[in-house]
RNA sequence: GCGCCCGUAGCUCAGUUGGAUAGAGCAUCGGCCUUCUAAGCCGGUGGCCACAGGUUCGAAUCCUGUCGGGCGCACCA
């Protein structure tokens, strides 16, 4: 198999800076590895590369005079792969290749099919990969399907790059909220059989407390009216909870979102994983006792104070259970712990990074990444939510609403620390105005496309059956770049955790596609298939365009089934890049819409 | 008060390990369907990249300060 252009390129640079460096051309010393991209502008060439001006404080030269003595050398060496070097200031080397090479990344993909943009980047690197988490205490809002998209994106993302990823999700079922879950419950429960309740003042307030206390009444009847009430809220919380967790589970699933593991915060309780850890750490001087209460020394590691493990009441705060889950995960083997977390827990970071280098990892070995809040609108109007109240708007809401496509679309096409408009209306429309429609719509045409061509006995051909030379034109090359550059954005993204980055790759493909397909004929007209003349391969190239219906008839006429087969191996692969990304973002591609 | 994030077109946002003339969608204005899905395409309008300094061949991008917005600063989670 080939090596991807991109990388050809890379690589030619690199042994030509190796040469110059031998020959005393240029001083270079360490070579450095060049940076090669494709450009903005098309008169830039299909690769443009700064090296020269990276370089030119160290070989003492101006940037333009050692583009041009690697330009010079590129041009000698590698004849075959490239056309043209340009050098252009202040010093960029803009490349150009023989065209026939771009034909390449059709055959790499006709190769590789739906592991094209897979790579072995993250080959030997576990990581585990915490997200939701949410609380068995209430139902999943939007943020945490916000939390949830980005999440599963991103563990195909990692896969996708040869990273092992296992997803998680922690379940706090144990400690303060729970119990605060079970006095509301409780004090539902008494209100149900009309018996005087005290509901706590931070308790939970929403509408799905009543039916959880209706639901304990069914199975508990009135016993739970007798007898202490501290055992009653535990039966309240425990039941509760569990069908909580349930109903997270359920909408998950729905949603599209799987997990490896559902780690219980409880199972470390029972285990005395907690205790042993903070006793662990207390041996190494790195948790003390004073005041009566158990502190994890954190500013050690650079957290501005120290944290509270365990209360002077002799339980443990939320910190301690989490140190001996992230102990654990670690003892797994796992090299990077990535979290994701909202953005309101950022002021946690420090101690959770204080916490892994207590267990002697490196602090880059986790990686937090925070998601900011979703705004839900409605056109314009902004739905109000109330955490207070208990008033939000829940993940299973807006999937039934608008769908789990759109919704993950929606919540991918922000980068993740921004906040996030999500218009509910947007979403639900079939348009182009709709970004998710937009992208499937793409696939869902040329599948459209390939069905036709079979009913009209046309077969789907590859790239070895077609005249390659009939793709050579500016048209289609722009699009066979886009492409190839898919790899490249499915690495840049998983290495920077970015999956917004495919979402708006995405975009890109799907405009370029609608608008190839807008303006070239792919298919002949049925009256005349079979009967068109040979010609110019297409008509009048117009650049202001506008088509004229004359003009378009020209086109068809000069449709051969030569170029109708060329066209139908290109689009073929343009849907396979389509449906590759959109199934890392989770989002599905239709046959039909 | 201290810390973190953010400030780019009228709106919502890409672009931030420094690169060439800062991009897209929406909105708005004007065009394109007897043909393979118009759930589409083409064109116009629109910018002191919050502000002020600094670093250098080069800054939306890095540093410092100011202003504006969000979020944290528990023996809660």
């Amino acid at each position: 198999m080939k090596a991807l252009l991109q990388n050809q390129v890379v690589r030619a640079i690199t042994e030509t800076l190796e040469i110059v460096n031998n020959t005393g051309q240029l001083s270079i010393g360490t070579i450095p590895s060049p940076i090669v991209e494709q450009p903005k502008r098309p008169e830039w060439g299909d690769f443009s590369c700064n090296v020269a001006m990276t370089l030119a404080s160290t070989v003492r030269q101006s940037p333009l005079k050692v583009a041009g003595v690697l330009a010079e050398n590129l041009g000698e060496k590698f004849p075959t792969l490239f056309k043209r070097i340009d050098v252009a200031p202040p010093g960029f080397l803009n490349i150009t290749l023989h065209p026939m090479h771009w034909l390449e990344v059709l055959e790499t993909i006709q190769d590789e099919g739906a592991s094209y943009g897979t790579s072995q980047i993250g080959k030997g690197k576990r990581i585990v990969l915490e997200f939701v988490s949410a609380n068995p205490t209430g139902p999943l809002h939007v943020g945490h399907g916000r939390g949830a998209a980005l999440g599963q994106a991103m563990a195909t993302l990692l896969a996708t790059a040869g990273f092992s990823v296992s997803r998680e999700f922690y379940i706090n079922d144990a400690g303060r909220q729970l119990q605060l879950l079970g006095q509301s419950v409780y004090a539902r429960y008494r209100e149900y059989w009309g018996k005087d309740s005290s509901f706590p003042d931070d308790g939970y307030h929403g509408g799905y407390i009543h039916t959880l206390a209706e639901s304990v009444a069914h199975t508990h009847g009135e016993t739970l009216l007798e007898g202490s009430s501290n055992e009653a809220e535990t039966v309240c919380a425990q039941e509760a909870s569990e069908i909580l967790l349930h109903d997270i589970q359920e909408d998950l699933s729905t949603f599209g979102v799987s997990f490896e593991t559902w780690f219980s915060e409880k199972t470390l309780h029972a285990k005395g994983l907690v205790q042993s850890t903070l006793d662990e750490l207390q041996e190494r001087e790195l948790v003390k006792e004073e005041d009566g209460a158990w502190w994890f020394c954190s500013s050690v590691f650079g957290d501005e104070k120290d944290r509270v493990v365990k209360k002077r009441d002799g339980t443990y705060t939320y910190l301690a259970a989490d140190m001996a889950y992230h102990r654990d995960k670690l003892a797994r083997g796992f090299n990077t712990l990535i979290n994701i977390w909202g953005a309101d827990h950022h002021g946690y970071i420090p101690r959770m990074e204080a916490t892994v280098q207590a267990f002697g990892h490196s602090k880059e070995s986790l990686r937090i990444v925070l998601v900011q809040m979703v705004s839900l609108l409605r056109g314009t109007q902004k739905i109000e939510m109330s955490k207070r109240a208990g008033e939000f708007v829940t993940l299973r809401e807006v999937v039934e609403e608008v769908g789990s496509d759109a919704a993950k679309f929606f919540f991918l096409m922000r980068r993740a620390d921004t906040h996030l408009d999500f218009d509910l209306e947007l979403a639900k429309q079939q348009s182009s105005d709709n970004p998710v429609y937009y992208v499937q719509y793409a696939h869902a045409r040329l599948a459209s496309l390939f069905r036709v061509a079979h009913e009209r006995g046309v077969c789907l051909p590859t790239i070895q059956d077609v005249d390659q030379t009939l793709l050579l034109r500016e048209e289609e090359l722009s699009l066979i770049k886009t492409l190839a550059q898919y790899p490249f954005v499915i690495e840049g993204s998983a290495l920077a955790f970015e999956p917004h980055r495919v979402t708006f790759y995405l975009q890109e493909l799907a405009a370029k596609l609608h608008a190839y397909y807008n303006k070239h004929r792919v298919l002949p007209p049925v009256d005349s298939a079979g009967k068109s003349k040979d010609g110019l391969p297409d008509g009048p190239l117009e650049t202001n365009g506008k088509v004229a219906s004359s003009e378009r008839a020209s086109v068809h006429d000069s449709l051969t089934p030569a170029l109708t087969a060329a066209r139908l191996a290109l689009l073929r692969y343009v849907q396979t890049v389509l449906r590759n990304g959109l199934t890392v973002l989770g989002v599905s591609s239709p046959e039909k819409m």
